[in-house]
DNA sequence: TTAAATTGTGGAACCGGTTCCACAATTTAA
DNA sequence: TTAAATTGTGGAACCGGTTCCACAATTTAA
């Protein structure tokens, strides 16, 4: 491993001083035709780069940005990194990714804060550090993704869970279900889940509909998940006729649980997703699922940081996305039941 | 946003030198103990901590590791992904997450040796600028993924994919299928598939086994790639009897297809997937497949970073993961046929 | 009581760049 | 032909730390 060539080297074999080379680099309209050429041919022979470290120290930007993760069994999180590494790269920023898992809760802390100057902003995705992170705010930009926040300063990118719940009830009801026949599975029951059981809480009162309390029920966001609560589910007294999950990933797990039970879905019960509906149209039954992209969470929160950073006396940001109901298989409307 | 307190203001709110404030922070038994309880108070009042770039400007270590990975439509980058980052958090790294999609062949080559100094290591995860990240092997250690090398310097981490199409097709021999009777659909032809191809082509060989042409595909990872190629094989005068996906997400795509054309898998069509096993046992029906966790290749991979960044003489790393063949309901023996 | 070893400290130099500013050389205007 | 404006250059200072080394103060050994 031979040394890396530094500034001074250049200047020294151009016969320049090392501002001009600096120069070159980074304004050549600023420096003569000549000199251009001689100091590139140096560096050029040289192999110099120009350290980015020691341009930050300058600056104070990186051209990274931080991305917070919880490190969650979902593959929700894996499209959100896609999304922004996707659309920084392209704009030539660096994607930091930072795991902010309940375990970490305090080194955590330490670690970011640490990152301060290597970042040029950040974005958190509904991870337990919220009031840190709503501190860092003061230092640079932060975008919350599926994470809501008192200060009025801090761009957001939301799902429109509101909505979504919405149009599901409303597709449940006018298909014949009624809400005692309607069953729920959030994943782990942490910060995010929080977020959308409020969701669904404030449509269920709005509309005028109950829950049977035995018919809520908290996960852990894999298939293996989803197919035990299934399982719980149709062992009740009172069978749901449909169950509703936080993620397509658990409604998989779900159907295969009624299958294996003997049952068919739809026709013995039927199970609607949420999420990643990339495959949700390939299952079998085809499931009808809350359809977003979570990779467009990444990009939009990329999007944010990016503008805010251009202009920091812009107005607060908040993009939300909203879901579209993909109506598939896996339910079956029940109009015609005489109940 | 104020200004960050730098070491010289800690230094002059505890009446002492800036080296000393230094030395409080990384080696404090070498300081008096006063001296350090004086230096932790001011440090505390001002909010003060050590720029990492300042830092790394000295140390040439920045304790972050670039991982470059292709920007896939393939889920199991992101495994990768995570399980990179859940070891490297662990021990207090830091991930960079670059995209080497072949759009940036260009600027990723600028790019990444741009990167250099910010960098302790890299990650290469089969991408297309495999030439460009042997030379950055000359600067630091470098580790690939599923990926040849000539050089012998460069640690490794590999599936086992020799082993795993020996336990694939002596499965399926014994299962009465005939070599005409199979199909095989690799992702996109890039670097990547072509290490498969390669390794199912000597196996083939080794097993004097002989595919017909007809029957080798190549598609594009996705789940809609795999229900396309299904429809092109089944479409087929004669049809092959199992289909041997690249992925498991392009399996549960050929499955698909195969009912929507009325098709009933296993009993017409047998399906065998590769990869991403978190799901296949879920599916319907049930997928074979060759299983390994792509996780696991992310976290032998940081490992072997970190191993050579504490010794550089260590010898050359290999670690070589082994596929499952979980057998499941997606194939069906042909054993009492009578061709 | 004196010499030697140990402990703690801080100034100077450095890491590899960029920015500021004075100044020389050249070009343009009068 | 001379004064004013423009162009190009490089030394010095700086970004915020760490390392080197000399030296003072204290402790231990003789």
């Amino acid at each position: 491993m031979n040394k890396k060539a530094t500034i001074m080297d250049v200047a020294r074999l151009a016969g320049v001083g090392k501002t001009t080379v600096s120069r070159v680099f980074n304004k050549p309209e600023m420096a003569g035709k000549e000199t251009v050429e001689k100091v590139m041919a140096a560096a050029k022979e040289l192999g110099y780069r120009p350290s980015p470290i020691a341009r930050a120290l300058n600056d104070t930007k990186s051209r990274t940005i931080s991305l917070v993760v919880p490190n969650v069994e979902s593959s929700t999180m894996a499209e959100i990194i896609r999304g922004a590494m996707q659309y920084l790269t392209e704009r030539n920023y660096s994607l930091l990714v930072l795991d902010s898992s309940e375990n970490y809760a305090t080194e955590r802390d330490y670690f970011h804060l640490l990152q301060e100057r290597m970042t040029d902003g950040v974005i958190f995705c509904h991870g337990s550090a919220k009031e840190r992170m709503e501190e860092l705010r003061d230092l640079m930009p932060v975008v919350f993704v599926e994470s809501s926040s008192i200060r009025e300063d801090i761009d957001k990118v939301l799902v429109d869970g509101i909505d979504a719940f919405q149009k599901l009830f409303s597709y449940l009801l006018s298909s014949g279900f009624l809400d005692e026949d309607i069953a729920i599975v959030y994943g782990k029951e942490d910060n995010f889940s929080r977020l959308r059981i409020g969701q669904c809480e404030k449509v269920l009162e709005e509309m005028g509909l109950e829950l049977n309390p035995d018919n809520v029920l908290y996960s852990n966001w894999r298939a293996e998940d989803g197919y035990d609560s299934m399982k719980v589910l149709l062992g009740r007294l009172k069978r749901p006729k449909v169950v509703i999950y936080l993620s397509d990933v658990m409604a998989l797990g779900g159907m295969r649980a009624a299958h294996d039970l003997g049952l068919i879905v739809p026709d013995d019960v039927s199970v609607v997703g949420f999420n990643d509906a990339r495959f949700s149209a390939f299952y079998q039954p085809s499931l009808t699922t809350l359809d977003y992209k979570p990779e467009q969470l990444g990009i939009a929160a990329a999007k944010q940081i990016l503008n805010r950073l251009k202009n920091s006396e812009l107005p607060v940001q908040i993009d939300i996305l909203t879901t579209e109901l993909l109506i598939n298989e896996s339910v079956k409307e029940l109009k015609g039941r005489s109940k």
